[in-house]
Order: C-alpha cells, then structure tokens, then sequence
RNA sequence: GCGGGCGUGGUGGAACCGGUAGACACAAGGGACUUAAAAUCCCUCGGCCACAAGCCAUGCGGGUUCGAGUCCCGCCGCCCGCACCA
C-alpha cells in the first residue's frame, strides 16, 4: 500500500479537538457565517430550541436540547435555506430572588453574570447561533414591548381583573405556586399555607378554549402525545345545565340548584344533589349552621394536601334541604355538601346517579341513598339487573326510565334535553345544554419583584388606569432590599408612588409582576425583528413565523406551549401579527438519565466520586476516596439529590463540543430518554479519530481527484459510489425526520465502507480513486451538522475552498440509488431457507424455476411438487408444500 | 380511575406499506502489532447442537395470512401525562 506510507506522518497526527474548536469557533464568528443577512431572499427556515433559565450553568438536557437544533440548523443551510437560529434567556424568575435572599446579591446582577457564563458554555458547543438577535427578557428593551402588548391587549379586552384564590404563606407574605406548597405548608417558610382571595390579572384563555381545541387537528408535525395532552388539558365536555327547583325552606331564599351533567340520560335514576363546599349555597346555609361549617373548613384543610392522599374517601353533609325531582313527580332529593365536588367546574353543583358513576356509587353507599339502574348493559335481564360495588358506565340500553326506556344513552341525551328545555323552573328555561371546558383563564398576577412589571396605576378617583404609552416601561427600580418578607417593589419608598395620569392626583402603581409564562410566549416572535422599537415588524415577524421547527422539553408540553398559542392569537387581535399558530413542527425531546451510585453508608457519590471495574463479568463500583465498593443504583434523571449529574464544561473540556454532540445524536431516538455513559463518550471520541485518519489517508487522493471527475465505474468504484450516494440519501431523509440515531448508523456504515475502500485504491484505477475521493467529501458533509469543528478541519485539510457550514447539502445521482440486480429471499412455507440474485423485474416463471432448483429447496420439496409459489416481485419468494 | 406510549441479544437500539429479525454502536472474548502499555487492525458474539443440517427465538396466549416484531382479540409488565371534571 504505497500511499498509506505516504500519508504515515499525517495519520499519527491525532485529532486535537481543544485547538481545533475553539479555533473555528472564532472563524464562524469573524465570518458572521450564522447572521442573517438583510435582503436574503431565499426561502426561509427558522429553527429555535427552548430558551433557557439562565442559572449559571447549562446542563446535560441543553447540551442535548441545542445539539439537535443545531443538526436541523446547520442541514438546512446546507439546503440552502435562510435559517433563523438564535438564542436568548428566559431570565426573570424566582431563583434570583432565592439568590438575593441567601446570598445578599442583586437578582439583576446574579441574573446577568449568569447569562455571561452560560453564554460562553454554549459558544464553546460551537452551535450555529445569530448572536446578533439575543435577547433577554429582564432587560427593559424586551419587557417594554411586553408591557405595550399587555395594554392593547387590555383594551381589546382579552385581559381582565377579578378575585381569585391563591395559596398565601403568612410568613413569607407571599403567593405560592401550588408545586411550591408541600403538605399543605410553605416550601420555605413551613408555615400552614392559608387559601386567600385576591384581585389578580388575567388572560381570558378560557374565551379560546374552542378555537384552541379545534386548531390541534391542524397541528400536523407535532407529537400525538402533545397534541393529547392539550386536548386533556381544555378539557371539553357537553352536556345539560339542569334547574332543581328547592322545596320551600326557611333556611334560603334561593329557590333552585343549577347542575351541569354529561349524563341527564341517567335523571330517573337521581338519588341525591350535591353541591361543592365552595358554593354560594353551601356559604350562606353554614353562615347559620356551624356543624355545616366545621364540614366546610375540614373540606378545605383537605384541599391542598389532598394530591398526595390517593383516594380521599367521599364525604357529606346533608343540608336537610331537599328539590323536587325533576322526571318523577310527587318526589324529592335530598341535598347535600360533598367534598368531591369542585367549585371551578361545570355550576359547582351536581345531581348523583348512583348506579353508572363510582363516586356517586360510593357516596349512595355510605349514606344510605337508593341505588337506581337505568342502563342496562346488552343482554342483561332487566329483571334481575342490579349494580353491586362497581357503577355500569358503559353503554347499554335505558330502562327504569318511563318515556325514556328502550332508548340508546345518546337517544336518550337528546330526548331528555328536548324535554327539559321546554320546562321552566324561576321563569327559565329547566335544561339548557351546555359545553364546558375545564380550562380556566390564566391568573397572571405574582407579588414579586424579579419580574415584568404590570404597566397600571390604582388611582382612588379613577380607578384602574393604564400607564400611558408614553411612559413605558415601566422599569424595576435596582435599589431594593430583600430584608423583609414580602414582596420588595411594595416596601421600596417611593417606586410606587406616582400621580394618575388621568386625573393627576398621587396614585399608586400595581406593585404585582407578571407570570414568567407571559415573557416566554412571545420570545419567538421578537427574536423576528429583535431591535425593533415595536413589539414586532409585522412583514419580517410575517415572513419568518411560524417556527418551522421548535424543540424542547416534554415538561413544557402543556403551559408553555398553551399560553403561546394563545399569545399569538392575542398578538394578532392587537395587530402585532397576522398568524394563529406560532409552531409548525414541535419535537419534544427525552430526558438524560446517568447511573446512580450510592456509598455502604447510604450516601449517594456522583460519578466523579466512583470508579467502575469488572469483576469477574459484573461491574463494580469503588468510592475512589475510601477505596471501598459502592453500590450501583438505578438509572435516573440527572439531579441534584440523586448526585448523578455530568458537568458539561468538564465533558466539553476534555473530549470537546463536536464528541458531545455526537455522543448525543448517536443510539437513542432522540424524543427517548438517552443515557449519559463513559463508554459511549469514547465510542464517540474514537469515531472523531477514525474520521481525521480516514481522512488522513485518502487526502492525497482526495486532492488529485478533487473535481471528482465521473470516468467509467469499474466494479469495486461503481459499489462504492452506490453506498456514497444512498448514505447521502438516507442521511438527508433522516435528519428531516429527526431520526439522527439513524443518520448516525448509516454515517458509521458509510465511514466502514469507505476504510475497507482505501486498500482497493492501489495500484489506483483512476475510477476508483475518484469514487473515494467523492466518498470522503461527501462523508465530511454528512458529519458536518453533528461535528462541525471536525467536519470544517477535514474540509480544509481536503484541500476544498469555503467552510463546509457554507458548502451546499451534496446532490443524489439517483442512477446509483437503482440495482438492475436485486437479491430475493426464498421461503419454504415463510421460513427462509435461500436467497437467489436475479435481475430485478424478472419474470416470475423464471424466478419459480430458478428457485425449484435450489438445492435447499428441492431438498425441502423432497420431490413433491409444491402446492403453492408466492412470488412477490422484487422482493420475496416463499414456497408453500 | 381516565388518556397516551412501550415491551426485540449482555446493553442502547435497527427492521419502510405484512416480506431475509438483530443494521449500527457499546460491552465482552480471542488474535495481530509492541520490550510493554495505550492506540490501531482482524476474528467471534441470541439460544440449543462438537460441526453441518436442523430446531427454538421479538413479554405471554390465541387468531388472520403463502408469510406476523409489524395487523386483530385476550392477558401480563413497565413508563409518561391527567386525576374526585359530574
């Protein structure tokens, strides 16, 4: 092999990823190679990953996250498309409070070093990132907009001011989100969280819920999963709003009980009423009943702490008040307050029909109420038919029910919504039917500091007034102190102070912030025209909306993308843009998992802390201090408490950004959960190595035949160009699917190809020297999305002008994707026992004779004839005897 | 409980519309090179069988089909989301 000889020096060169990344970093950057460009009028791309929460540091999920943007990214400029890809920070939120409390420090200042910090972990990644358009969303020049919008979008009345309940730690002074409130008590403070009413602001979402609901069906590149759990999430049902009129009490003077019920087909089998303890009804009965409100407080010490109790037992009080039963003349229902009945849903009120709903069942059962069948399960004897512990809730055909029996239950919704709305109870129509969604408005509303300032000022003469445009922003003030519990804009001695701009007399401003949701539900839209004076330049943000390809976290499947959805629609009734839906495609990714190890002791030790050996086949692990064995846990979520976590900056520092990336597209589909490994970093690592020495060895040829001039194909080049061309193929099909896993295997099979290759290039037939040289220009560009600084130090080591990340995606000659032979399996009775090589499209008579004279076969047929030849063309021949 | 998803070698995973199960990688074992190690290269690698032939294998049990990892029915197990939603 003379040129392997001549290429000795060049292939003991190892690779050096830590000069070679940080190198073409700056050459990307000085060369502006990822700026969008002015007047670019190709067809457009944008491609965005979730933006992060600026904590300090990127972890394991970003790493993954940016690495399969940044594929797509880089492929579709390779495509020729003008890519949008930028990078920004989610950075208002609680932890630079926590930061500000603990550590005395300002959350501005903390928030901003960190964004420095985590700016240069992800240049070090080398992602193809618009630096130009980063934006921030605690800096004024991005909440301004924000604090715009908000006002329009109050005047156009999507937002509004009501009373709502929140959880208050006494201690904290301060709202809690729920995940915040761990039984029942303050997650910081441990105070008893207490349930208050307090004015908040609102986005009506719940106006959309239909039109929401409906534009899913639309959402064709996203998950099934998410696409699911939004439709889970609105929550739509119909059904009946029914009246029962109240017998005469003197305990109120309300004189009927509306219910909402998805099943009035079941009405002749009511038993009781019940309504929620938060129900008006209920309040003003347990004003003069204090047994009634000892049940009521009960009910709510629940409240909270419920979720962790599995299955809280059903639970009544009887009001001693009764309605009139609606479908049986002449009887009553008793009313009572039930514990499992929720106040924010349907009219907080319900009628019970025990024997098709398990917790009505339930609730029958305990307090003694009859249990009425009125559906009867197919083939059931109506006789005889009885409900034991399990409720019937499936369908079946009504009986028990006078002009409703024999009906199918929807035939039966119909009929009995008919009758009822043709009925009054107080002057109104009895039934009404009705949809409900379990959506509720967005409470937007925190007493907090680090956040977007609600642009409205409290006037006592003038009520709630919106700052004037004019006047925005509405900036945080920098001096405040965290000194004392609360929220801080509120102690701060002259912030809120301020004179009405209507009428001019001292006012005060609205010391809540808003939801950090509000500011990450439009950041796509602004990265669009990110140095506008106005929210967004409707022809730009126009022409680059909607984001063709989002990725990110399943943890954001429902509230964020739910919220921006709805923003975008808002953003639109106010004239900012002229689309509904803000994401073409959504990809939500797995999470990254690691071992889990723990001490004899009980201690967990991260994986800095162990060593692993193999012990007679099994693995062991070793606490490097103690030198004693460890036990090897479960795979987990990479997290604080489990110690399992890898530091990006330690993986990027010692096998660099290009083996990160790729060890992160390999193996796994990338929407599975992937596991971080040692072993896999250095298959990664070795790969980088197999490439730069394959490199190494065909770069002479590689230079003489550059041009890659077609000549005539001998055997060996013609197969060669065959897997040149279908890699590019696949690899081109599978990072549009998102099947990097896939495009990494058929890279792998491509550089194996390639390896065996260089020894059939001596004495080097022209032909094949060219098929290699095509082969590993065309393997370098496959690399390029995943390891860019590699793929960009071969490029030029290849002797080719430009960068790769501006070379063009090369083109399929699809004569090398065709075989005129094609090789068929052949089956006696579905079990493969041959295989013969014909040319394809041959002609099945031939094919039959061909294969009847295999010897297997003939062996199998043991000189029978064959009852059967299925013969598939081009594909399969199985022998039925 | 409801909704969704998934069960394939020692491991991560391939397998298109029902057509050669296990691509590719990791781990492991053996060999070459080396004074030695690392790196690299070659070979083996689902199970039974000494080999071949053959048989058994995609969670379990049925079914449809010339042919099932793939489709249908019934179980079992795991994961995720929502959860007293009337």
């Amino acid at each position: 092999m003379p040129l392997k000889d001549a290429e000795t020096s060049m292939s003991l060169e190892r690779y050096n990823p830590r000069e070679m990344e940080p190198h073409w970093q700056k050459v990307w950057d000085d060369q502006q190679s990822f700026v969008v460009k002015d007047g670019d009028t190709r067809e457009r791309y944008y491609v965005l990953e979730m933006f992060p929460y600026p904590s300090g540091r990127i972890h394991m999920g970003h790493v993954r996250n940016y690495a399969l943007g940044d594929v797509v990214a880089r492929y579709q400029r390779a495509r020729g498309k003008n890519v949008l890809h930028p990078m920004g920070w989610d950075a208002f939120g609680l932890p630079a409070e926590n930061a500000a409390i603990e550590r005395g420090m300002n959350p501005g200042i903390w928030t901003r070093q960190n964004i420095e910090a985590m700016r240069a972990q992800l240049k070090s990644m080398g992602l193809s990132l618009d630096w130009t358009r980063e934006v921030a969303t605690c800096e004024p020049d991005y909440y301004r907009h924000q604090q715009a919008m908000f006002l329009d979008m109050l005047e156009a009345g999507l937002v509004t001011r009501k009373q709502s309940k929140v959880n208050w730690d006494p201690v904290d002074m301060t709202v809690l989100a729920n995940e915040q409130v761990i039984d029942g008590k303050g997650w910081r403070s441990g105070a008893p969280v207490e349930q208050r009413e307090l004015t908040q602001w609102f986005f009506r979402i719940s106006d959309f819920a239909e039109e929401l609901l409906s534009a899913i069906d639309g959402l064709t590149e996203w998950p099934e999963k998410v696409r699911t759990m939004q439709r889970n999430w609105i929550g739509k049902s119909e059904g009946l709003k029914l009246l029962f009129a109240l017998e005469a009490t003197e305990k109120t003077a309300t004189t009927s009980i509306e219910v909402f019920t998805t099943r009035p087909d079941t009405i002749f089998g009511a038993s009781f009423i019940a309504l929620s303890p938060d129900h008006p009804l209920t309040g003003e009965l347990a004003a003069g009943d204090p047994a009634l409100a000892e049940f009521v407080a009960e009910c709510h010490r629940h409240g909270t702490a419920t979720e962790t109790l599995e299955k809280a037992e059903k639970q009544g009080y009887f009001t001693g008040l009764s309605v009139a039963h609606p479908v049986k003349p002449g009887q009553t229902l008793p009313v009572y307050v039930a514990n499992f009945v929720l106040m924010d849903y349907g009219t907080g009120a319900i009628f019970g029909s025990a024997g098709h709903d398990q917790r009505d069942l339930e609730f029958a059962r305990k307090y003694g109420l009859p249990v009425i069948p009125v559906v009867l399960p197919p083939g059931a004897d109506p006789q005889t038919f009885t409900i034991g512990e399990e409720a019937y809730t499936d369908t079946g055909t009504i009986f028990n029910s006078a002009f409703l029996d024999g009906l199918s239950i929807e035939e039966a919704k119909k009929t009995i919504a008919d009758h009822f709305a043709s009925l009054r109870v107080d002057g109104r129509p009895q039934g009404t039917v009705e949809v409900n969604y379990r959506l509720r408005d967005w409470g937007v509303s925190r007493q907090r500091y680090w956040g977007c300032p609600i642009p409205v000022i409290h006037c006592e003469a003038c009520g709630t007034v919106p700052v004037p445009k004019k006047d925005l922003p509405v900036v945080l003030p920098d001096d405040v102190a965290f000194d004392k519990p609360g929220n801080p804009l509120d102690h701060h001695p002259t912030w809120k102070h301020v004179d009405c701009p209507q009428c001019g007399r001292p006012a005060r401003r609205e010391t809540d912030t808003m939801d950090t949701f509000v500011d990450s539900s439009w950041y796509f839209v602004r990265f669009t025209a990110p140095h506008a004076d106005t929210p967004t330049v409707p022809e730009e943000t126009n022409a680059w909306m909607p984001v063709d390809q989002y990725i990110g976290g399943v943890e954001h499947a429902i509230l964020h993308l739910l919220y921006s959805r709805f923003f975008t629609r808002a953003m639109k009734i106010t004239g900012h843009l002229g689309l509904d839906e803000p994401f073409k495609g959504m990809f939500t990714q797995g999470m990254v998992t690691h071992e889990t190890y723990k001490a004899g002791d009980g201690r967990w030790l991260s994986p800095e802390e162990v060593r692993v050996e193999l012990v007679e086949g099994e693995r062991q692990a070793i606490e490097v201090a103690t030198g004693r064995p460890a036990q090897i846990g479960s795979i987990e979520k990479i997290s604080k408490s489990k110690r399992n976590g890898i530091d990006p900056d330690e993986i990027l520092k010692t096998y660099g950004a290009d083996t990160a990336r790729w060890f992160m597209l390999s193996d796994s589909p990338p929407e599975r959960d992937v596991q971080w490994t040692e072993a896999g970093v250095e298959g990664a690592s070795r790969f980088q190595q197999r490439i730069w020495r394959l490199v190494g060895e065909s770069v002479a040829i590689a230079e003489q035949f550059s041009e890659i001039e077609a000549g005539v194909d001998d055997e060996d080049a013609l197969a060669l160009r065959k897997i040149v061309h279908r890699a590019v193929k696949q690899v081109g099909d599978d990072i549009e699917g998102l099947r990097f896993n896939r495009a990494v295997a058929q890279i792998y099979e491509l550089a194996n190809a390639l390896a065996r290759y260089v020894g059939l290039v001596s004495p080097a037939p022209a032909a094949r020297c060219a098929a290699l040289a095509e082969g590993v220009e065309r393997l370098v560009q496959l690399i390029a999305p995943m390891m860019p600084h590699l793929a960009e130090t071969c490029w030029q080591t290849l002797g080719k002008q430009g960068l790769v990340c501006d070379a063009a995606w090369p083109a399929v000659d699809p004569a090398y994707l065709v075989d005129d032979t094609v090789t068929l399996p052949v089956q006696v009775n579905g079990k493969r026992r041959a295989e013969i090589t014909v040319a394809k499209g041959s002609a099945q008579t031939a094919v039959e004779e061909l294969v009847l004279s295999l010897e297997p076969i003939a062996r199998m047929l043991e000189g029978k004839a064959p009852k059967k030849i299925v013969v598939v063309p081009d594909r399969i021949v199985n022998v039925v005897v």
